[in-house]
DNA sequence: CTTGACTAGTTCTATGTCGTACTAAATAGT
DNA sequence: ACTATTTAGTACGACATAGAACTAGTCAAG
């Protein structure tokens, strides 16, 4: 039991730590986000960026992994801000397709600018170091996560 | 220009990767945590457990790294359930100490230990490895983060 | 076909968290 | 001593997110 309870203190506190820099990075990242745009609106618009849009809601839910319900209500005010349109999808009843709009890419890309100079500040070389010396096992900590929850 | 964007993606992704490990972790552990408490309130109670009670609570957030007024509302659940008492510090008429019940440390023990077994088949020997490894270098970017925000 | 299981999305409700503004007490500066 | 600043805690409102229940469309099995 003793041995257990070191193991699970240890866990504990590793995540704890993850729950704190999580809390602080998203913190200093809406501070250096535009007027009322949420860390996670922001993420989503990336997301669409980078991996190119014309995908169902659901999908992207499952990429941040949140739930349906989060994700339509993070669409609902991308929608009112007019950065995203969402269309049905021909081929699936069901379904919808979220596409970028113009104003959408121009506000990401002004937004990437933003908070690239906030994090100028922050992030020196021994930050990115340890972020490409520990890049490979989150990643791998996250895929296993991902499938054993 | 797109050098800069290149380490800020590089950034994003590292938190984004942060951020969904957190996701995982957090629903993980709600999900083994005994009927309706949350894991930040499990977190309160593991703190006072391991580093001792009669603290302020605005300690206790600045160690959580949430604001007071969210310290003020898990307070308020926890002492609902009993889990723990808050009296006046009789050193400073503004202040408060958080002091936990008997039935406070039961729970968080029964809690410790539902949750350790849930954790049991999800970290193994290879997800240890990597949080001893990539520890170190955890800690050091949260402090940085910390004291640069 | 038709039925049953599954999937996409929405609605409703509850809750954790934050920002702003406030009160009260302590402390520093003069 | 008095004022100004800081600090501890709270109240209120806003919002992101999760869980449960629901509708509607798809698809597979027979």
């Amino acid at each position: 039991m003793s041995e257990e309870n070191t193991i699970a203190a240890e866990v504990f506190g590793f995540f704890t730590e993850i729950g704190i820099i999580n809390q602080l990075s998203t913190a200093i990242l809406a501070k250096h986000l535009p007027d009322g745009i949420h860390p996670s609106h922001f993420s989503i618009l990336n997301h669409l960026v980078r991996l190119g849009d014309g995908k169902p809601p659901v999908r992207i839910a499952s990429a941040m992994q949140v739930t349906k319900n989060t994700m339509t209500h993070s669409l609902k005010v991308l929608q009112d801000r007019g950065y995203i349109t969402v269309a049905p999808d021909p081929d699936d009843g069901r379904g919808k397709l979220v596409y970028l709009t113009a104003s959408g890419r121009t506000f990401r890309n002004q937004a990437i600018a933003n908070v690239s100079e906030g994090f100028e500040h922050i992030i020196g070389p021994d930050q990115l170091g340890i972020m490409r010396r520990i890049g490979g096992d989150l990643k791998e900590m996250r895929k296993h996560l991902d499938e054993n929850r």
